[in-house]
DNA sequence: CAGCAGGGCATCGTATACGATTTCAGATAC
DNA sequence: GTATCTGAAATCGTATACGATGCCCTGCTG
């Protein structure tokens, strides 16, 4: 018989630690819960009306994960992305993401091309209204696009995991630096372009990288005009 | 005053769900559990001497890292690292340490190349009285000094991770194709040259990426003669 | 007035307890 | 002989409880 007739609505649904899992992360990556924020297991455990050692458990894994820190018998507190913490996992999420788009180059379909292609054109067009908070979830589905056919699922798993951790504060690049969103999008579709006409792969790796560290670096002149920094430059 | 005086000798020296996470993590790369193991909570508590509550903890940080797997109401066991995802990890770990040696390149004092140098001639050494063993761990000695000064630390930790996660089986790859053990100490050599003469990074990079991937394909040759599979053939 | 000792409060770490769920063995019906 | 049902054992998920630890504030002392 169904094993979960009568369960059908929620209660076998998801453990509560998953739940409290969730919940926090949900804060985290909406700025509820700004880096810093202290996160103290009772007061958790009331809100999400559990006790605390569900609590716990989410937290450790949101500690695995890298978006919360914890030091023992003190506690946990969302972590504090310093400058050079985000440079570094921006540069390593260009790296993964530049090979994950090689490797999924020639197996990404006309459909999904056009897809790329459409989603870089509304990036155009919201570049006279423009909107850092949109133009960059817009940025991240084209290049979700782009790696989504990618023949090493870990390599994709590993680019998801970076862009977690970069998540709650990742709208800053475009705010900083709005002329490089312009740059930006030409850069796309001369990716788009070399994909479509089926070059190397090491070509369409090379443009990836270049696109996702010139990103950073715009960001890095805006922050720190006198740095030298050159995380991918290869 | 010291802060843990009369604590010195372990008290306070750490919890028991480190504690745990260290003792099972100790055994799973051991070879102690191998994948698939049961991992039941009272058990390991009992042997442990301690409540299942840190149990439970330790064993969801090593989900989050990757080496065991959780099915809820169930329980945990070693995760079983099957072929395909042990080439998928393999080669995203070639991809990253690739990337970490020449980010590391620059910054190699000639000490460490003297260092990593004799590491290689060790592996010579061996290569007539051969031990897959010893052998995998001279290797990761190796391309750990390699990359040992990579300028950005998140790449860093992202291969330490991997290495992680491979851990309790790599062993394999040289025990299957001793052959390859010759080419690789070859490769070796060619690649601290490029490194020695200051080669651009893109070449060390691609050396070094190359290097990994022959190894790997040299696995997949053995094991899976048929099937072509090129997983950063870039 | 400055500095240190002491104590109380907040919070964490772990143990124990119990209900919920899964799994497996044995029995029964066909 | 096979398939299905039933119940008990094993194990998990979570709540509650209590000791341990760190932090802050008060009050004493020089």
């Amino acid at each position: 018989m169904a094993r979960e007739t009568m369960t059908a609505a929620s209660p076998t649904a998801q453990s509560k630690s998953q739940r409290a899992y969730r919940w926090i992360k949900e804060r985290i990556v909406g700025h509820e819960f700004s880096p810093g924020y202290r996160l103290v297991l009772g007061t958790l455990a009331g809100e999400l009306d559990m006790s605390v050692v569900p609590v716990r458990e989410a937290i450790r894994q949101l500690e695995a994960e890298g978006l919360v820190t914890f030091e023992r018998n003190v506690g946990a507190r969302v972590s504090m992305v310093d400058d050079s913490a985000y440079r570094y996992s921006m540069a390593a999420l260009g790296i993964l993401e530049a090979t994950a788009t090689a490797l999924s180059a020639r197996h990404l379909t006309a459909g999904d091309i056009r897809r790329a292609r459409s989603v870089n054109d509304r990036m155009i067009e919201t570049l006279d209204h423009f909107d850092p908070r949109s133009f960059t979830a817009l940025n991240q589905e084209f290049h979700s696009i782009l790696s989504s056919r990618c023949a090493n699922p870990r390599v994709l798993e590993l680019v998801g995991a970076e862009w977690g951790r970069l998540g709650h504060l990742r709208d800053s690049t475009f705010s900083f630096v709005p002329g490089r969103a312009q740059e930006s999008v030409r850069e796309h579709e001369q990716i788009l372009a070399l994909i479509e006409q089926g070059a190397p792969l090491g070509e369409i790796e090379h443009a990836a990288r270049r696109h996702r560290s010139a990103t950073l670096d715009a960001y890095l002149a805006h922050e720190h005009p006198d740095e030298a920094f050159d995380p991918a430059g290869i």
